[in-house]
DNA sequence: CGCGGTCTGTTCGGCAACGTACACAGCCAA
DNA sequence: TTGGCTGTGTACGTTGCCGAACAGACCGCG
C-alpha cells in the first residue's frame, strides 16, 4: 500500500476492511473549510473499517495510508460472516474498537489542552510503536495537517527536538535518536492510549 | 438523577448501564492537570456505559449527569445477556456506539478548528435536542469546563448571543429564543452529528 | 432588611498559535 | 550546469484565548 492511498472516503461504504501489517493508516476527520485532523492511527495491532461491523456501513471519516507497507484486505462480506458468528472474533473486534475510541478521545483532549511540542512527541511515539525501525518518512507539512496546526509550528517544535538531540530531521526523513527522552517530553496522552490499548488487546495483534 | 451525579468514574467498572429518559449525561475525558473536556452528550436517544458490551469493562472517561431528570438503570449482567444473544438488540447497541464515535470525533475536530462562539452554539443545540423545553440550566462556569475553555470566554460568547436575541441568560438559566438562528450561527459540527445520528438510529430511541 | 454566597460582566497584560511572506538548501531532471 | 521543485528555516504583525483580579448583580437565608 503506497503512501497517500485512500482506503475509504468520508461517507462512502468501504468494500473491504484492511489489516495493516507493516503499514500505518490514519483516520482523519475533515471539515467543510478543508482543514482536518487525525484522530487515530492504525498499524499492525488494528483494523481499518470498524464501521462495517458496527453497523453504520460508512462514517464521516477518511482513512489514508501514512506509511507505505503491506496490508491484508478482507472483503466486507467475509468479515461480517465471521463477526456475526459472535465468538472470540467478535469480542476481539469490539475490544479493538473500544481501544480505538480511547485513542480518539485522548487525541481530542490533547488537541484542546496540550501544546504543539507535546503533541508532536505523542504523534512520533504512536508511529514509532507501529514501525519496525526508528526511522519514518513524513514532511513537516504532512505532520502539520495531521495535527491540525500550521506547518511553521511543526518546524519550530521539530527544531527544538533536534537541538535537544532527540531526533534528526531532514527533508521528510525523521530518525528517532532517544525514545525515552521523547516519552518524557510527551504529554500523558501517549501513555494513556498505550496502556489502554495493551489492556484491551494483550499481546494479540488482531490478525 | 440529580445534577452532578457521577454515573461512573474514569477507570472504574460500572455495575449498571443507564438509559437517560428526561436527563442528560456528559461523557468527560480528564487530564492529569485537572482540566477536562466533554466529548459527547447522551440523552433519551442513547445509553451510558457502552464500554461494558464493547468488552473493556472500563474506560478512561467519566459520566456525569448534566441535567437532572429520570433515567433507567439496568444491571450490567442483564444487558450483557441481551447483547450476547446477538439479535437486533446487539445491532442497535452497536449502531448507537457508532453514532457516539461520530459525535466524539466531530467534537474533537470542532475543538481544534472552531472558535468558542461556534462551539457554544453547537453545545446548546445538542442539549436542546435532548430536552423537552427550550430552557436549560447551566452556569457559564459549567459550560466552560465542558468545552475546555475559560469561563470568561463563555461570558463573552453568551453575551454576543444575548445581544443578537438568540438566547436569554440569567444566573444559570438559559432560554433559547431563536433556534434557527442558533443553527445558522453554529459550525457544521452540530449538523453532522445530528444527521449521522438520525441515519444510524432512525426514529428509535434506544429504550 | 441586611448579609454572604453565587453568578455574571469587565478589565489588563501575556502568550501561543495564526497568516503571510520570503530566503535558502537539497534533490532531480533536462 | 542550470533550472525547477520540494522541503525547511525565519521573520514579521495579528488574533484568539489564557490567567488573574475585581466590581456589580442577583438570590436565598437568617
Amino acid at each position: 500500500m503506497p503512501l497517500g492511498q485512500v482506503l475509504y472516503e468520508s461517507g462512502a461504504k468501504p468494500s473491504h476492511v484492511v489489516f495493516p501489517i507493516t503499514s500505518i493508516v490514519s483516520l482523519l476527520y475533515g471539515l467543510e473549510n478543508g482543514t482536518s485532523a487525525e484522530l487515530a492511527v492504525v498499524g499492525n495491532e488494528g483494523i481499518v473499517g470498524v464501521s462495517l461491523f458496527m453497523g453504520g456501513n460508512s462514517t464521516p471519516s477518511r482513512a489514508v495510508v501514512q506509511s507505505a507497507g503491506l496490508g491484508f484486505r478482507l472483503p466486507a462480506s467475509v468479515l461480517m460472516e465471521a463477526f456475526e458468528q459472535g465468538g472470540p472474533v467478535m469480542h476481539l473486534l469490539l475490544r479493538y474498537t473500544q481501544a480505538l475510541i480511547t485513542q480518539m478521545a485522548q487525541t481530542a483532549v490533547c488537541n484542546r489542552h496540550h501544546n504543539v511540542d507535546q503533541q508532536l512527541c505523542r504523534w512520533l511515539l504512536l508511529r514509532l510503536d507501529r514501525l519496525a525501525t526508528n526511522e519514518m518518512r513524513a514532511t513537516q507539512e504532512l505532520i502539520a495537517s495531521m495535527l491540525g496546526v500550521r506547518r511553521e509550528g511543526i518546524t519550530e517544535a521539530a527544531l527544538a527536538l533536534q537541538k535537544a538531540g532527540l531526533i534528526s530531521y531532514a527533508r521528510g526523513r525523521i530518525t528517532v535518536l532517544d525514545r525515552l527522552a521523547l516519552e518524557r517530553r510527551s504529554c500523558e496522552c501517549y501513555e494513556v492510549v498505550k496502556t489502554e490499548s495493551d489492556r484491551l488487546l494483550p499481546n494479540k495483534p488482531a490478525t
